[in-house]
DNA sequence: TGCAACTATATTGTGTGCAATTTAATTGTG
DNA sequence: CACAATTAAATTGCACACAATATAGTTGCA
């Protein structure tokens, strides 16, 4: 009734015949594609007044609250690996906000801490949620809803 | 009621100040955005059987509703821009899946017809979306509604 | 009709995402 | 203790997204 309920072979071939599924308006992959993109668009404007890009921003995020948190552990946060990290976090040490130390124990890893302009951005941030929020011009509880499916879908397909 | 309902002063200062909203376990936008990622992950083992990306997919199921369409059209069912697309059509015209001619009426335009590889890739694609849904192994009205949340968001913030 | 405004596409440059590979350091095991 | 297996980052290569700009081609209107 869970796992399966999905995938009952004569649903599953009246959907492709009969309602189109192959039509991009039945797609909700692209749906969730789509307004990702508009999201990191919608982003910029008010991200550009800190000179961050939104992955940046993400990661910036993860530094406030973790500061010194290694490559890794920041990957693990943010789904993402050292091919899309280690740049990314290059362009911020230029930017003088952040740091790329050796680990003193494990030479091996990059511990990522934030410099005083590191830190004092994120008094600049204070508003950005909430000036996101308001633009999405959504109410809270559907907002609530949309991340909860979105985090339920990550689980499954990752 | 509808509009600033979200924006209220004293509730976002609240939400700030009170619940962290610089978290990234607290933001819905990282939640999409991390989804949509792990979208293109997850297609990607699928859509490598037909020896496509996932938005050289969507470009294929545009064309495969809307034969002969032209970039600027295109371009508005998918939210993407030239600067996105004249290289994505390049390369599925390099695979031979499709024709860029110059519109008989206005030089300007670029119309895009499937060759006969791409329209037979079609039949190819016919399982894809079910294997998907099956991927994400959600039930269908929760998918509706997170398709319909996604479509909401995309027209308010674009 | 001439030509400025507009339109469709293409180009350039920057910053992701991510698979695949490489490099260097650490760990486990005989 | 040697050394194969493992691990953390970094690197390489490719394909997006998209802002900004350039290049043609078309249209409107004085």
């Amino acid at each position: 009734m869970t796992d399966m309920q999905a995938c009952d072979a004569t649903k599953a071939d009246l959907a492709a015949t009969e309602t189109g599924e192959l039509l991009l308006q039945n797609q909700v992959c692209f749906s969730l594609y789509s307004a990702a993109n508009a999201i990191v668009r919608a982003y910029r404007p008010v991200l550009d007044a800190i000179d961050l890009t939104y992955p940046q921003y993400l990661a910036m995020l993860v530094l406030w609250a973790n500061d010194g948190i290694n490559v890794k552990d920041m990957g693990t946060q943010l789904h993402l690996d050292s091919g899309t990290l280690t740049p990314l976090l290059k362009r911020l040490e230029t930017k003088g906000l952040l740091d790329r130390r050796r680990g003193a124990n494990d030479e091996r890893v990059r511990e990522i801490w934030l410099t005083q302009a590191g830190k004092k951005l994120k008094e600049q941030a204070r508003d950005i949620p909430n000036t996101m929020f308001c633009k999405s011009e959504l109410p809270l509880e559907e907002l609530i809803a949309l991340k909860a499916t979105c985090d339920k879908l990550l689980s499954k397909i990752t």
